[in-house]
RNA sequence: GGGCGAUUGGCUCAGUUGGUUAGAGCGCCACAUUCACAUUGUGGAGACCAUAGGUUCGAGUCCUAUAUCGCCCACCA
């Protein structure tokens, strides 16, 4: 068979895919025997394109699902995308802009249409990049966090926590988007540093405008939502001032002076300004002494009318404009440059406002609970441990959920409210955000008000949070099928990343125990975040990102994953560069080649033999059954990584088999002899047996050679993963060949020393050191011959004469070499003397170490044995190595 | 303020429960091309394992500080 020389995976990936989808080697189901084993995939927003973090992400969920595949369970990888609420309505918002058009232009109904539009046309560019990678998900089950049945379970959980009242409404400073125009969760407000200032402002009193109270502020825009100046009790400075008013500048509206315990006397003044509507810190006071709040923004973060001449403006001019404004009338005392921190909105960057609104809550303490036990049981398992911690500190100081949004798109909260209620209930409280009644929570709009009889109802203009529906996920992507649900959940494991553990993986865990009575999983892998090589994230704006498409266009899709899994070491960020994606293409076609020389050699009916009939009928031969020792030693390290999540581990063993033991020594060794049939037998079943445990990790390579090779079976892709040959693997076998290699590295090292022209063949003579490589050497004297190019090998038996000058000495034997002309004496002599130094510096450790009496008695027998034995060794070295030495001047 | 991670050849990283002379890939140097593969082969150079103490017969590995970098958390006006 006429192979090219290099693998071209343009000809090979999208072929094969198509091949295992259409023979529907993807899909898993609950009626089969098997055990089940699945994985549910981090939804991609449907916003998303693929970035690295994906493609280690999903590498990592095929990886694990390919083998369980392999490993005989019905092993289901559940797809599907997020419908990421804000992300994707600014970028429906975006399109439209475009247009010169705003949402509220379009109306509700209209700006839906056009999402759906917009999800329908773009939102499955990230399923087919998860494609190109090769992610064997189960396709014919693709899940949207909206679609029709997944939304009824979302309402219908939502409902179910209201009635178990662990939803609730109610009026409290939230985190604010001005420019999405939502609230956020805490999650999704994360904090920054920010160089700011701090202000000192002067509040005169009032009953002597001459004196001031100074509060240093870090915003002082907000100081015209004012409604107390707040001291520590305990200060004296303060202490007669306490109950006092103040006149609160610009404003010129009274407040007073409160003592709160809350108030740190070194900070600043140790007088605070309270704006219980703009801080959650003074909301706290505010409700605790009864305070009025006093919002003096609009949502978009503008100034409203209380805030008197500032109206209109942004907050940040208002503050520049008040700062210039004190300044004028003396009262701006001084600034400091201060160090701050902010929330951000993780969508838009813009830093948040906290912001006093009506919002909808989940009460998240009880549901912590079984979530925090499972976790603490170890009936859930971080990997790598270390994550265990952060999320416990996290659940155990857990804060109620704000679920409801600002925005369009997203399910619509089952709220509804009877207006002729709320206008009785309005007596009460003046202000329609500010009370409860006529709330209905309802599946479907109810046709009129269960309690007043009224039609007049209309339904909360709010969304639920995106992450209310995806911390449903798995469970509510098997929607009504009890049948796949009682068979595959709880799921295996899940395979994330750090940055969503409170997001999705905490709320996952209480989900699943709530709504299901069972932890959603067993094992929650985490893995590193992929950086640039210099360790920044990759970002557009920062213009370091790595394309994995244009990756694979340029190194192929099995390069592009056996890199990156390679480089990944236990949730170790990772650090790419663009470079690192040769090892995994040479390695590509370093399979390939070696597959052709193979192929090329392969007399089909000579390997059709069982190859454990094969070993149990015949003999190997050393290199044979070296090599299928090494192929064994490798399948158990491989299975080994893979269970403790050490996928670098897996992919390096397999690495360096291949290359180093597989082609570099074995295939080498029994060039000559390819024919045979055991050499026939054993290369083809080591390579074909090879391919399949690197299969998870390569995929079309491997798919691509192995149906090139006699098979049985249809696909590579369902081929059972080996077992392991306990019998075959023989770790002395393993080391003594170490030392036939040793020797012909020895061999080749000599000849480069002494500058042997590249096909010359000289003849040497050897004295091996031991029995074991006096065997080794007689048995592999060919081997020894082409490998070492020389011409002819005497080997010296004990007390024979050597024919040469001694050349060289490796650990096992010393060399020979028969034309003395060659070698540069001085240069090997130098070199010897250099040996000798350090082998004397060795025997000097050990001596010492054997002399002392405490390591004698408390190491261990066998360590100490060793050390006793590789003395001696080192001994006779030395012995041999004056010998040169003596021989050489 | 608290927590976590990292610090090992020029670069990027491995390094199992402490055990003898610390590994890999890339890069570098030399040699090799009618040989499956130059996306190759062969050989080589290159590391007092961040610093200072400590535990131990023995420390890259365990402990305590320190430094630098990074991440996360917190009601830092």
């Amino acid at each position: 068979m006429e192979l090219p020389a290099r693998y071209n995976p343009k000809e090979t990936e999208d072929k094969w895919y198509k091949f295992w989808e259409e023979k529907g080697y993807f899909h898993a189901c609950s009626t089969s025997e098997k055990k089940p084993f699945c994985i549910v995939i981090p939804p991609p927003n449907v916003t998303g394109i693929l970035h690295m973090g994906h493609a280690l992400n999903n590498t990592i969920q095929d990886i694990l699902v390919r083998l369980h595949r392999m490993k005989g369970k019905e092993a289901l990888w559940m797809p599907g995308t997020d419908h990421a609420g804000i992300a994707t309505q600014n970028v429906v918002e975006k399109s439209l802009a475009k247009e010169g058009l705003k949402r509220q232009d379009l109306g509700r109904d209209k700006f839906i249409e056009r999402a759906w539009l917009w999800k329908e046309q773009y939102g499955s560019t990230i399923i087919r990049q998860l494609r190109k990678l090769g992610s064997s998900c189960d396709w014919e089950r693709l899940r949207f966090t909206m679609d029709e049945e997944y939304s009824k379970t979302v309402t219908e959980i939502f409902i179910r926590l209201y009635e178990k009242k662990l939803i609730y409404q109610g009026s409290y400073i939230i985190n604010w988007c001005p420019r999405c125009q939502t609230a956020l969760s805490d999650e999704e407000a994360p904090h920054n540093e920010l160089q700011g200032s701090l202000y000192y402002i002067k509040y005169p009193l009032k009953h002597n405008p001459d004196e001031f109270v100074v509060v240093a502020t870090t915003r002082p825009e907000t100081m015209l939502g004012d409604t107390a100046v707040a001291v520590n009790p305990k200060d004296k400075r303060y202490k007669k001032l306490i109950g006092k008013h103040l006149i609160l500048p610009l404003a010129n509206r009274e407040i007073r002076i409160i003592a709160d315990a809350l108030v740190d006397p070194k900070f600043g003044t140790g007088a605070v300004k309270v704006t219980p509507a703009h801080d959650p810190n003074d909301y706290i006071m505010g409700k605790k002494h009864g305070l009025d709040f006093i919002s003096v923004m609009h949502p978009d973060a503008r100034m409203n009318s209380f805030a008197g001449d500032y109206k209109d403006m942004d907050r940040f001019e208002a503050r520049e404009v008040i700062l210039e404004d004190l300044k004028e009338k003396g009262l701006l005392e001084k600034i400091e440059a201060h160090q701050l921190s902010a929330g951000h909105c993780y969508r838009c960057h813009t830093i948040i406002e906290p912001y006093f609104s009506k919002q909808w809550f989940v009460k998240m303490k009880p549901l912590a609970k079984p979530a925090i036990e499972a976790v603490k049981k170890g009936k859930i398992k971080f990997h790598p441990q270390r994550w265990t911690k952060v999320y416990l500190h996290w659940m155990e100081n857990i804060q109620d959920w704000c679920i409801s949004r600002q925005i369009w798109w997203g399910h619509r909260l089952p709220v509804y409210y009877c207006r002729k209620c709320a206008e009785n209930g309005k007596s009460k409280s003046p202000n329609l955000k500010f009370h409860n009644e006529g709330v209905i929570v309802s599946k479907i709009k109810p046709q009129k008000c269960p309690q007043c009889g009224s039609i007049d109802i209309y339904q909360d203009e709010d969304v639920l949070d995106t992450w209310f529906s995806s911390w449903l996920w798995p469970f509510a992507t098997f929607g009504s099928n009890e049948e796949d649900l009682k068979y595959f959940y709880p799921t295996s494991v899940l395979v994330t990343a750090p940055e969503i553990i409170f997001f999705w993986v905490a709320r996952m865990i209480m989900a699943g125990f709530e709504f299901m009575g069972k932890q959603p999983f067993k094992d929650v892998y985490i893995h590193g975040t992929v950086r640039d090589i210099e360790g920044r994230k990759m970002s557009k704006s920062l213009g370091n990102i790595i394309d994995p498409l244009e990756i694979i266009d340029n190194y192929g899709t099995d390069a592009l994953r056996f890199s990156i899994i390679s480089i990944t070491s236990q949730g170790q960020d990772v650090f790419l560069s663009e470079q690192r994606f040769e090892q995994g293409r040479n390695f590509a076609n370093k399979i390939w080649n070696a597959s052709r020389f193979i192929l090329m050699n392969l007399d089909p009916v000579q390997v059709t033999v069982d190859l454990c009939e094969f070993y149990k009928k015949e003999e190997l031969d050393i290199v044979n059954h070296w090599i299928l020792s090494r192929f064994y030693s490798t399948l158990v390290g491989v299975d080994k990584a893979i269970e403790s999540f050490k996928f670098n581990e897996a992919a390096n063993l397999l690495y360096s088999f291949f290359w180093h033991e597989f082609c570099d020594w074995y295939l080498e060794i029994i060039k000559p002899d390819i024919n045979l049939r055991k050499n026939q037998i054993v290369m083809f079943k080591v390579l074909e047996k090879f391919l399949r445990v690197l299969h998870p990790f390569m995929p079309f390579v491997t798919e691509e050679i192995w149906q090139k090779l006699p098979h049985g079976g249809e696909s590579i892709m369902v081929r059972p993963w080996p077992h392991v040959q306990e019998q075959i693997i023989d770790k002395r076998l393993e080391k003594d060949m170490v030392v036939l290699f040793d020797i012909i590295t020895s061999i080749r090292n000599l000849r480069s020393e002494i500058e042997i022209k590249g096909e010359q063949k000289v003849p040497l003579s050897i004295y091996p050191h031991s029995k074991v490589a006096a065997n080794l050497i007689a048995a592999n004297k060919e081997a020894i011959l082409n490998l070492a190019k020389l011409e002819r090998l005497d080997v010296l038996a004990h007390n024979a004469k050597p024919k040469g000058t001694i050349s060289s000495i490796c650990e096992s034997a010393d060399i020979y070499l028969s034309f003395s002309g060659l070698i540069d004496i001085a240069k090997e002599l130098q070199k010897s003397m250099q040996k000798l130094d350090n082998l004397k510096k060795v025997i000097t450790g050990k001596e010492s170490r054997l002399k002392n009496a405490e390591f004698v008695k408390k190491a261990p027998k066998d360590v100490v044995e060793k050390e006793k034995e590789s003395l001696l060794e080192a001994h006779n070295t030395i012995k041999r190595l004056e010998r040169t030495i003596s021989e050489l001047s």
